[in-house]
RNA sequence: GCCGACUUAGUUUAAUGGCAAAACGGUGGUCUCGUAAUCCACUGAUAAGAGUUCGAUUCUCUUAGUCGGCACCA
């Protein structure tokens, strides 16, 4: 009697008995027929299952509709097969590549003669909702490899990821009207249930994101489980194009970039008072921190790069000169240099940590493709430093890192997630240096009581590495400080200091920057403040606006006496109305402006306004001095 | 580097195989003004090169740059 039925244990522990072979839609129509209707996905001992497959044996069930993640993602896949489907109708003779899931929505990669453009787009679009009005039922097939070869013999891609599917694992294909394709699924039932779904964009990419195989067109596609998440994705993209950093950076006077130096920003007078701010901010803080600051040439022998290992591992991204009959590179790095500085005399342990810094321009030859505003440059300045140690400073010097780059990032009111990258397969050095090393790397983490994510295998050759993603105004993640350790790099320069024992000793040396690049760090900080600069970074910090030409002395004896005190002040003395010299403050974002009128001058007072706020109040000027010079110095944000 | 799109005045945007339009900005004048644009006038552009054409900013090709991806990211 037993054959007949199975156990079904639902989330909330709940058990029910069903007929063996029960589809996971009869299963929840018994619950309720609206939940048959909304369901999507099942997990069945958390595997995820097509709702119209029999259930067999007693199982573990869990039912998921759209609007969950579970859901969501088969609905995205299965739009992913709707794209391919309404291609294949458009164009017959289309090869087809992958075509996941990804964050929002899905892709497919295709390979066709004629080029996909983007205004194309709502032909294919079309096409999918003629589809799914028809409601087209999908169905999953188990097929012997046999089959499938004959199935797929027009389609040399699928053909290949045929090939790379274990034999030990069942080939399935998902069949809809007369589509089909190679896939684990699991998919939506039928096409009806996709809905809020927007092609957005055509690309170019590899062959399994090969450059040596040929590049395929790629489709990418948004879905959504709402129309209101499809169009909150869209205005989101909006608010971050407002944010747009080469944008602001346009309005805001702040950089500039010419078809002379494609990739090389030029800083014009308001963006140069921001980075000089950074740097100097910086090099404050390390001062506290007993480091040494040098800077070291633009341009060395390339015999330098020989040595450093730089020209087997980065000569292509280099920039080379001939001088006099010497070939010259321009540094892509800072490194070599400060080997060389460390070299320059002989070291006892005693004089160990060293911290050297540097903010150092280097040039690396990016792929012109590569290029993106201030955030992908090919000339950049890095806050770096190198911090050579005995093996058993490295512990102390590591949480010394951390906590420079946790004042740092709380200073911009950024959170931050830690990331551990551990031995890479091409690695160099023993086993039981990385082992050390990584070790000493989760001892600090551990003992600073950091949460982290360790990267297995990630980590670059010469040794382990902590990165820092911060997440800035709008959930973007952005890689900035890093902290690696190096063990290569003293052995390829010979370093050596004197220790205790009197012998000569190797020491280690630890790689870190806080900003990565000062010029990317500026361009996600123009994004996080969306161009509105706290006080303390504001190129003008205060602009002093007369109510009339009469007031002219008033602004001047304020603006004297507040550059006195360091602020940057500017008077708009062009003649104009109130209104439209407030309008034009404001669109500058300038954190604050002071109108000064009669009623000011005779109380000797200023009428401030905050940058974005609509109201404006009348204090002491005595007051607003002292107020935004503790803003200044507290960087307060 | 690869795929695709794009490039019009200082900026943002319009239009066209036959005189390239506007706003802001700038300049000159006007207004003498209390919190997001006073009014008027003037100024100024088809990325570079080649081709097709009677005629090209528009069509084609090349180059450069930019953008979205891919790849790269010691």
């Amino acid at each position: 009697m037993n054959d007949q039925f199975i156990q079904i244990q639902f989330p909330d522990g709940k058990q029910q008995q069903y007929e063996r072979g029960v589809t996971l839609t009869d299963i929840a129509h018994s619950i309720s027929p609206s939940l048959s209707k909304k369901t999507i996905v099942g997990y069945v001992n958390g595997i995820p299952t097509d709702v119209g497959c029999q259930i067999t044996e007693d199982a573990q069930i869990s039912l998921y509709d759209a609007a969950s993640k579970e859901g969501i993602a088969v609905v995205r896949h299965s739009t992913a097969h709707l794209l391919a489907h309404a291609l294949k109708r458009i164009y017959p003779s289309i090869h087809f590549g992958v075509g996941p899931v990804i964050e929002d929505g899905f892709y497919y990669d295709v390979e066709l003669d004629s080029p996909i453009t983007p205004s194309d787009l709502p032909q294919i679009e079309k096409v999918m909702k003629q589809i799914i009005n028809e409601n087209v039922e999908i169905k999953r097939k188990e097929v012997s490899r046999e089959k499938a070869k004959q199935l797929f013999a027009h389609d040399p891609l699928k053909l290949e990821l045929l090939e790379d599917i274990p034999q030990d694992e069942t080939v399935t294909v998902y069949e809809q009207d007369d589509f089909y394709d190679l896939c684990r699924g699991p998919h939506i039932p039928s096409t009806g249930k996709i809905q809020h779904f927007k092609l957005t964009k055509v690309s170019g990419a590899y062959w399994r994101g090969d450059s040596n195989n040929k590049m395929l067109q790629r489709i990418y596609g948004v879905a959504f489980a709402t129309k209101d998440e499809l169009r909150d994705y869209f205005v989101f993209l909006e608010e971050a194009e407002k944010r747009n950093h080469r944008k602001l950076g346009k309005e805001l006077e702040l950089f500039m970039f010419s078809e002379e130096a494609p990739g090389m920003p030029f800083y014009l007078a308001n963006g140069q008072i921001i980075r000089n701010e950074l740097e100097s901010f910086l090099r404050n803080l390390q001062t506290k921190y007993d480091y040494k600051e040098v800077r070291t040439p633009l341009m060395m022998n390339q015999r330098l790069w020989e040595q450093s290992g730089h020209w087997d591992h980065y000569k292509e991204n280099m920039y080379f000169t001939q001088v006099d009959e010497q070939s010259f590179a321009l540094k892509p790095m800072n490194c070599p240099g400060h080997m060389l500085i460390f070299k320059n005399e002989r070291h006892s342990y005693r004089d160990l940590p060293i911290r050297m810094a540097e903010f150092g321009q280097v040039h690396r030859h990016e792929f012109s493709g590569a290029l993106n505003g201030l955030l992908r440059v090919r000339s950049f300045c890095q806050d770096d430093a190198h911090i050579f140690v005995t093996p058993e400073q490295i512990e102390d010097e590591i949480t010394l890192a951390l906590k420079i780059i946790d004042h740092v990032y709380k200073v911009f009111g950024f959170e931050y997630e830690i990331e551990l990258s551990t031995r890479p397969e091409d690695s160099m050095g023993s086993e039981e240096l990385w082992n050390r090393a990584e070790t000493a790397l989760e001892n600090v983490l551990n003992n600073l009581g950091y949460p982290y994510k360790i990267n297995e295998g990630d980590g670059a050759f010469y040794g382990p590495k902590i990165d820092i993603h911060i997440k800035d105004a709008i959930q973007r993640s952005h890689q900035c400080a890093t902290v690696q350790l190096d063990f290569q790099l003293p052995d390829k320069f010979d370093l050596t200091y004197i220790d205790k024992q009197n012998e000569k000793a190797r020491p280690v040396v630890i790689h870190r920057a806080v900003f990565g690049s000062i010029d990317r760090f500026l361009g996600i900080l123009i994004e996080h403040f969306a161009g509105a600069f706290p006080v303390w970074l504001a190129p003008t910090q205060v602009q002093v606006v007369p109510v009339s030409q009469v007031h002219l002395d008033y602004c001047l004896k304020i603006q004297s006496q507040l550059r006195q005190l360091g602020v940057r002040v500017k008077i708009d003395d062009d003649e104009g109305k109130l209104g439209y010299k407030i309008r034009r403050a404001q669109m500058q974002k300038i954190p604050y402006i002071i109108v000064l009128g009669d009623e000011e001058l005779k109380e000797n007072a200023v009428n401030v306004r905050k940058h974005g706020e609509k109201q404006s109040i009348s204090i002491p000027f005595k007051d607003f001095k002292e107020n935004i010079v503790k803003q200044i110095n507290d960087r307060s944000i």
